[in-house]
RNA sequence: GCGCCAGUAGCUCAGCUGGAUAGAGCAAUUGCCUUCUAAGCAAUAGGUCAUAGGUUCGACUCCUAUCUGGCGCACCA
């Protein structure tokens, strides 16, 4: 609805300009396209229009184009709703809030949960890939960034129209599986989850450490893992049964962790049975001298047409590598979903992989190649330095959230909510949770960040509860107004009751956010909606810390008050499950 | 060596396609709870936007170089 508003007067103000600029140049006058911006004060209204780069062909100082420019629009009997404010060498807009508001409270109460959605990827089918955890070990920190990457990305694609099919990738194959298969074959005792009560991830991962320690005394370990995969690779039966039976528990243990996380897929792939895909596809390539082939065998790509080296695609003993398998995955994958757009989240190391697959794909001559994206991630380090499983410096996924769930369950306790509250365990993970989601997706993609443990527990200024709390006690204004809402019977919603500055501002606010949804779904980019949210409930928070709102001194303000904590109510339900974050009716 | 990315307050991060005095949170100091949940609100303090040039009426934003940090450049995944 804003902008709707803001093109209106764009259009209408760059009519003026070009006029203006015929009576100078004649006809044939050059205008650049007019800039619109958003005034930095609220006193200086709510669309900018600066004049700079009109001065040389107007031959007019900025100022005296926007002095011009209003006398003109102000003779004029048709143009948009608003008032024009002069303001240096801007042309600034005042718009008709109140009008605004009238229209926002009645679309926003008609669309619900609908309110905020755009078509922009109307009819498109997007896959998402993300996760895609090793079976050797548990979850940790990095995982998370990709999980809640890739839970919020693929919600904020739905919010956009797009039918989205989020998959996962096991990667149960390898050596480095095999490593903690043969470290548990070696010292594990026959030991299992319900013997040692550890969840089945954490088990595994306890031998994928033990390897490694075990790796520094024998240095013919890696060769013994070597070994092993050779013998997985040729079907030996025992050898399968133990990687069964460990990637049993990994996966038993991963779910268990995605269902604390609210991480979920509509499919899951499995290296075991994808590694061979590519193969196929890379020999047909090479019929079509797309790849060749090196004396011993092996089969290249030549990428000099985009800059880089040349590529092993398949080995020499002509099994399969890395690339092969995303060659035939991503074949696979349109095969069973045909998508139009298939987007992996994958950390940024993987930048170099990801240049090179697409290219390859598009050259073997898929369509759908070019709407292939990879969603880049930074690495999540830490206060002092990298992660690093080795030193054993890595924060484990399950301890993290654990420990934020059991912090959330004594500030409740200390604050003496648990009666107020549905549930203490529930409400505690909820905002656990979303303490993480929030902290992991505020930070731009693209961007390395830094997880400090300590700070990261805090659950006050911008974070996830904070948010959370605000919508928590909108709703609890909201449940006290409908046990009241007899007395308000012969009062509706009148917007000219809304005259505060910070109310002007909340109006604004909410009619932006369609805006916000287009702008993370065309960025691909959460954190715009997370600084957005923050923004509406800080406002929120100051507006009803100054104002009365139930207890207003006049009815028609507590209507129209309500109205609007309504509107910016709804919109926070909206936004939430776009970021990860469980909306509360009380904490 | 080559390529990609980043460098904004003590710390963690925003800053839209160049535009009006560079913004938050945390940490520090200080006010505000018999009144709609103080997981809150407000105030003070904190900056040569890595450095040096350039383009422009105008640069945190674009270009070049330099410095610093990260990542990549496997018949590993």
């Amino acid at each position: 609805m804003l902008e709707k508003i803001r093109n209106e007067w764009k259009l209408f103000v760059q009519e003026q300009i070009n006029e203006m600029a015929k009576n100078v140049l004649g006809d044939n006058a050059a205008v650049a396209e007019l800039i619109i911006q958003i005034p930095p004060k609220p006193e200086l209204g709510d669309i900018a229009f600066p004049l700079f780069s009109y001065a040389k062909i107007l031959r007019m100082a900025p100022n005296k184009i926007a002095e011009a420019l209003k006398n003109k629009i102000d003779s004029l009997s048709d143009k948009p709703e608003g008032e024009l404010i002069l303001a240096g060498p801007y042309l600034n807009v005042k718009i008709d809030v109140l009008a605004l508001a009238t229209k926002l409270y009645k679309s926003v109460l008609a669309e619900g949960s609908d309110y905020g959605k755009s078509n922009l990827y109307d009819g498109k089918k997007i896959m998402m890939e993300f996760s895609c955890p090793n079976t050797n070990k548990p979850l940790h920190l990095g995982h998370m960034r990709n999980d809640s990457l890739g839970m919020s990305v693929s919600a904020i694609l739905a919010a956009n129209g797009a039918e989205v099919k989020k998959v996962n990738l096991i990667n149960n194959r390898g050596v480095h599986i095999c490593k903690s298969m043969l470290a548990y074959q070696k010292f594990g005792n026959g030991e299992t989850p319900e013997s040692t009560g550890l969840k089945g991830d954490h088990l595994v991962g306890k031998y994928y450490v033990k390897f490694a320690q075990w790796e520094k005394e024998d240095d013919t370990a890696v060769d013994q893992a070597k070994a092993m995969l050779v013998k997985w690779e040729a079907g030996d039966t025992e050898v399968l049964k133990l990687w069964k039976l460990m990637n049993g528990w990994t996966l038993e243990g991963l779910a268990v962790s995605y269902e604390k996380t609210g991480v979920s897929f509509d499919k899951y792939y499995y290296e075991s049975e994808t590694y061979k895909l590519g193969k196929d596809k890379v020999l047909k390539g090479l019929d079509k001298g797309v790849f060749y082939k090196e004396e011993d065998g092996s089969v290249w790509i030549d990428l000099e047409e985009i800059k880089l080296d040349k590529k092993v695609v398949l080995r020499s003993d002509g099994t399969s590598l890395y690339m092969t398998q995303d060659i035939g995955t991503a074949v696979a994958r349109h095969d069973d979903f045909p998508f139009d757009s298939l987007i992996y989240v994958v950390a940024s190391e993987q930048q170099y992989h990801f240049k090179v697959l697409f290219y390859i794909l598009k050259k073997l001559g898929y369509k759908w190649a070019k709407e292939l994206h990879h969603l880049s991630y930074g690495m999540v380090n830490l206060p002092d330095g990298k992660m690093k499983s080795r030193e054993g410096t890595v924060v484990d996924a399950d301890d993290l959230f654990d420990t934020l769930a059991s912090i959330a369950k004594k500030e409740i306790q200390e604050k003496e909510r648990e009666t107020q509250v549905d549930g203490l365990d529930k409400t505690a993970n909820a905002i656990a949770l979303s303490a993480l989601n929030y902290y992991l997706l505020q930070v731009s993609p693209t961007k390395d960040m830094v997880f400090d443990p300590k700070k990261s527990i805090s659950f006050t200024g911008n974070t996830g509860p904070y948010l959370q709390y605000m919508g928590a006690r909108i709703s609890s204004m909201v449940r006290m107004f409908e046990e009241l809402k007899n007395s308000y019977a012969s009062y509706s919603f009148d917007s000219s009751f809304l005259k505060e500055e910070e109310e002007r501002e909340l109006i604004k606010m909410v009619a932006l956010y369609p805006e916000i949804v287009e702008k993370a779904g065309r960025d691909l980019d959460p954190s715009v909606i997370c600084s957005y949210l923050y923004d509406l409930t800080k406002l929120f928070s100051k507006w009803y810390h100054d104002n009365k709102i139930l207890k207003a001194e006049d009815n028609n303000f507590v209507v129209a008050r309500m109205g609007l904590s309504t509107l910016v109510l709804q919109v926070i339900q909206n936004a939430f499950p776009l970021v990860g974050i469980t909306f509360l009716e009380s904490m």
